[in-house]
DNA sequence: GTTAATATCTGTATCCACTACAGGTTCAAG
DNA sequence: CTTGAACCTGTAGTGGATACAGATATTAAC
């Protein structure tokens, strides 16, 4: 009997069982065979999808390039420079991010310098949030 | 006759018409005064508090965090201390996206790299994904 | 004063990527 | 055969907005 439960695959891959359900209501898992009573029976090449997507999303995909990203493995033809434009343009979208978060930061640690934590009559950081 | 219709804060704010009533639905702003018609009338300090709700969503407080911020600016005796200490967690917070921003950058212009974006039978992207 | 254009109103639905139930069914161990 | 764990479906909620429908209000032009 080869076929694992969606519990031992939430086990394996460290994907709550939830989420696999929910990829397969998302239409990025095929749906699996299922047994007489009607439990999701999961074989290894599926578990490999899965473990695609996982990885795919804990680079920062979202599930639509991770879409695009399966269009490719599923042999559509879909070729090497369309995948290297995803990846490309995450990239571009990641490096904003932080950008984005290191102005935070700076302003941030900029204020709260100022601050010195005692009770005073005026905050220096709702005083610079307040404009 | 002093006070602004929404449209003219929301141009003046640079802060959707929706978000504004959104604001409003989620008690963040103190519901303004209508109009006969029903529209509503906002008057100088509604509209800083506004300014002060956007620039700490711009340092990227949560809605909650802008709401325990607030409550500070609306005590008689403003705590500087727990101000402070939003602010710290707030930044501890940042600190580790932008860390985990950094390590997916990584990854993926290293992966990235070793891709040439020809159409070859492997794409060097997609290998790395399938593990 | 009337009409047309614009602004605003409420209420609801949508987005993303999950997560959390409730209430029922199936499976595996003893 | 019983028990209890695992699984099933369907629905609702999260955050932080944004979008839209259909109704009403306001303003500008004539």
């Amino acid at each position: 009997m080869n076929g694992l439960t969606i519990g031992k695959v939430a086990q394996l891959t460290e994907c709550n069982i939830e989420t696999i359900r929910y990829y397969e209501r998302e239409e990025l898992l095929i749906p699996p065979p299922r047994t007489a009573g009607g439990h999701r029976v999961y074989n290894d090449p599926m578990i490999r999808r899965l473990v695609f997507i996982r990885r795919s999303r804990e680079l920062g995909f979202s599930l639509n390039e991770v879409r695009q990203l399966l269009s490719v493995v599923d042999g559509e033809i879909v070729s090497c420079e369309k995948v290297k434009s995803i990846a490309d343009n995450h990239l571009v979208d990641i490096k904003t991010r932080i950008s984005d978060l290191q102005k935070m930061k700076k302003t941030l640690e900029t204020i709260s310098q100022e601050c010195s934590g005692n009770d005073v009559p005026d905050c220096p950081i709702i005083d610079a949030l307040q404009g």
